[in-house]
DNA sequence: GATGATAGCGGG
DNA sequence: CCGCTATCATCC
């Protein structure tokens, strides 16, 4: 239909899921009806047709740019919710990563290429009744099949008849004569049920911590009267809710949830891993039943497709979830829980950079929400802006039951080493408290967090360590695999017989990690039942959820693992933690190596003394004296809030100052500082209320054999945009250092 | 991130 | 001069 020459142009605005692209302007043609925000289009991009997004339905034509015809609406209404839209948006700014990843990411992998359904059908036969026209069955199969059809009053489906012994081609014969009436219908894939051989639906950890109707503890009544009070508002606030290890928190969020979804308004709860979804996703289930989603990356395609249609439709009052479920398509949401929000899992590593706490907070603003972020061991950021009055503080100061924390012991290994020399891994205490657990049938967890063997080879002609040939770092041995692995880029080489540099013959191991404490331990203790959790071992889907769970049956006397072991989950039996060093992680070039340690040291000792026997945790360091690794022993937030707060002020790290890292690749480490500098001499010259410190080569100059410099931009908290504008605008001057910069806004690690 | 344009290279 | 690969700008 041509358009009569006075009609003005539809133009639209589409976002790509094209790296640092930002919004595009199409012309809608005459006669197609304008799609709405949030409705995915197919549109002409270079030489190839991609899927976008509808961010802006009614825009003006560009002023400098040809503009092209969208080929085809997919999607007569919104895909996205519009307040979806406007948070990919959000972070494709704030996080200067452009809008096309963000909403990408809001998006089901399904529908990113603009796929219209992937659900799963199933065809269902049933019987038609008085249907005096058909003739006789033919043979015996026909018959049975009829007859087997005749009982089943809501009809078979094929798969089922097949099972049965009734061929899809006997049914497909009665369908053609008009017996039978086939129709397509769609099964969910449940992600509830699947891979959960023992049928339990994966809540098996925290379910007697949170028996419903039992009574809450006075500091619960009370914390729970003022988030109702908050919910009850329904306007935006943000509380920080700070109980400690065993408080009760989750039984908490079950009966806010309840409150809310009763007021007729949703939840969204975000977990950091996805190990710790079907525990707490299968709480929400018990208590509601099955309007509860679950969405994470570990689910299969399929899985993600419905549960997302599932919230889209609006089939489900409550979402539990990982980062990205952040961009769950919920609408009317009254409450987002962020738990155990410290975590460093929250922010994705790579484009978009975002952090799924501070989006959740976003979108709690934008949804009039109530956003409860819970921990034990709250972030820096988090108690700042409780201080700062932008958050609630309400805490949990007792366990439930008034059940004591776990006594913690500070194994000095420096005097260990001394006395048994330096190949000690278990001291004598914690070798002692581990056989006396045993005898007693109780269960121990043994903390570190490093995994593989041994974490250097070197030659002791000439000294060198074996390094991998694309990255600055030192292979770690994998005895399992037999091969030395690199951490960075997954590269594997055969152990040599001799150092590659100068011949020699005797290569040695040193240092250790998960997988040699395993078998330490078996050697040690030969008949125990050990278990081991880290990145190696969960390669395949529903491992650790197996390994946990065997740990809840008491199927499992030692669990050894890296800091996988230590989050959230509650296992009674445990009544003894082991860290076998707590100086993982205090020796890098961190800000938040201190952060860290008090943390992962707070929540490993929480999980000791859940049950009814108190708990013990035996903290083995070098550093006794470090003051995260004092405070972690004494349970004490507060000192290490103190400490850390004081030395981010003063050294100027967040959350006392705003931080932009910036990352600069290069084929060689001078192009890659001379890149770094030219932006950091722009930087400097466009002026921001702030500083820039650098560039310098990366604390791990070379991954996958690029070059890495870096340097960072502080700003004062009030002006956070700027540093970024800053930045942005030097690399708009600068199209071929854009391409390999990485902007890292309010980095969690700066490594 | 993908694509088409272009530069750089060796073989005939 | 052709055909191949590596590099790079552009995408509305």
């Amino acid at each position: 239909v041509p358009s009569s020459p006075n009609s003005p142009e539809q133009v639209i605005l589409v976002a790509v899921p094209v790296p640092g692209l930002g919004v595009l302007s199409y012309r809608v043609p005459a006669g197609v009806a304008r799609p709405p925000k949030g409705a995915r289009v197919m549109v002409p991009l270079g030489g190839r047709t991609v899927a976008g997004c509808v961010v802006d339905p009614h825009a003006a034509p560009p002023a400098n740019a040809e503009l092209r015809d969208i080929l085809e609406v997919v999607d007569a209404d919104p895909f996205l919710p519009p307040v979806v839209v406007d948070l990919a948006l959000w972070v494709g700014e704030y996080y200067a990563s452009g809008p096309g990843d963000a909403l990408a990411i809001a998006m089901p992998p399904s529908a990113r290429g603009g796929q219209r359904t992937a659900f799963r059908t199933v065809t269902r036969a049933d019987l038609v009744t008085g249907a005096p026209e058909a003739p006789p069955p033919r043979g015996l199969k026909q018959r049975e099949a009829l007859t087997i059809l005749g009982e089943a009053p809501g009809g078979l489906t094929l798969p089922d008849l097949a099972r049965r012994g009734v061929g899809a081609a006997t049914v497909r014969s009665l369908a053609a004569v008009g017996r039978v009436r086939l129709r397509e219908e769609i099964v969910e894939r449940d992600p509830f049920t699947a891979g959960d051989a023992d049928g339990a639906g994966g809540h098996w950890s925290i379910a007697q911590a949170s028996t419903p109707g039992r009574a809450l503890t006075d500091e619960q009544t009370d914390a729970l009267a003022r988030l109702s009070a908050e919910a009850a508002r329904a306007q935006f606030r943000t509380v920080l809710l700070h109980g400690v290890t065993g408080s009760g928190k989750t039984e908490l969020y079950l009966r806010l949830a309840d409150a809310v979804t009763a007021a007729g308004r949703r939840v969204l709860v975000l977990v950091p891993e996805i190990a710790l979804t079907p525990a707490l996703a299968g709480l929400f289930r018990t208590r509601f039943g099955a309007r509860v989603a679950i969405q994470h990356s570990g689910l299969s395609t399929g899985e993600r497709h419905d549960q997302w249609h599932r919230i889209r439709r609006g089939d489900v009052d409550i979402v539990v979830g990982t980062r990205s479920a952040v961009f769950a398509p919920l609408e009317r949401i009254g409450l987002i829980v962020v738990d155990e929000e410290h975590e460093s899992s929250y922010k994705q590593e790579e484009a978009p950079r975002y952090h799924g706490r501070d989006v959740a907070v976003v979108r709690g603003r934008m949804e009039q929400a109530l956003v409860v972020l819970g921990s034990a061991t709250p972030s820096l950021e988090s108690a700042a802006n409780v201080r700062a009055g932008r958050y609630e503080g309400v805490y949990l100061t007792r366990r439930i039951f008034d059940r004591p924390l776990a006594t913690v012991r500070v194994v000095d290994m420096r005097q260990e080493f001394a006395a048994r020399g330096p190949e000690v891994r278990f001291s004598e205490v914690l070798t002692t408290a581990l056989a006396d657990r045993l005898a007693k049938g109780e269960q121990s967890l043994v903390l570190l967090n490093r995994r593989g063997f041994a974490s250097v080879v070197f030659c002791r002609q000439c000294g060198g360590t074996i390094e991998c040939p694309r990255c600055s770092v030192s292979l770690t041995y994998h005895r399992a695999a037999r091969r030395l692995r690199c951490h960075y880029c997954d590269h594997a080489a055969a152990v040599p017989k001799r150092c590659a540099a100068c011949q020699g013959e005797y290569l040695e191991q040193s240092g250790f990690g998960t997988e040699r404490l395993e078998a330490d331990l078996a050697a040690r203790f030969p008949g125990a039942r050990i278990a081991r959790v880290d990145r190696d071992t969960v390669r395949r889907r529903g491992a650790v959820t197996r390994v946990l769970a065997d740990v809840a049956r008491g199927r499992i006397d030692i669990l050894v693992g890296t800091q996988m072991i230590a989050k959230g989950h509650d296992f009674p039996a445990v009544t003894l933690v082991g860290v076998v060093s707590a100086d993982v992680g205090l020796g890098l070039a961190d800000f938040r190596a201190a952060e860290r340690t008090f943390q992962l040291l707070t929540q490993v000792v929480g999980r000791a003394g859940r049950g009814q026997i108190p708990g013990e945790a035996i903290v083995q360091t070098i550093y006794p004296d470090h003051y995260s690794i004092r405070a972690a022993a004494a349970q004490d937030y507060a000192q290490f809030l103190a400490r850390e707060m004081e030395f981010r002020t003063t050294l100027h790290y967040p959350p006392a100052v705003a931080l932009v890292n910036v990352i600069v690749k290069g084929r060689t480490l001078e192009a890659a500082l001379t890149g770094a500098q030219d932006l950091v001499t722009r930087v400097r010259e466009i002026g921001l209320a702030g500083r820039v410190l650098g560039p310098a080569p990366a604390a791990i100059a070379r991954i996958k054999e690029e070059y890495r410099a870096q340097f960072f931009i502080k700003s004062p908290t009030t002006r956070r945009n700027a540093a970024r504008a800053a930045i942005e605008r030097a690399l708009a001057e600068r199209p071929d250092l854009k391409r390999r910069t990485i902007v890292d806004v309010d980095p969690v690690s700066v490594m």
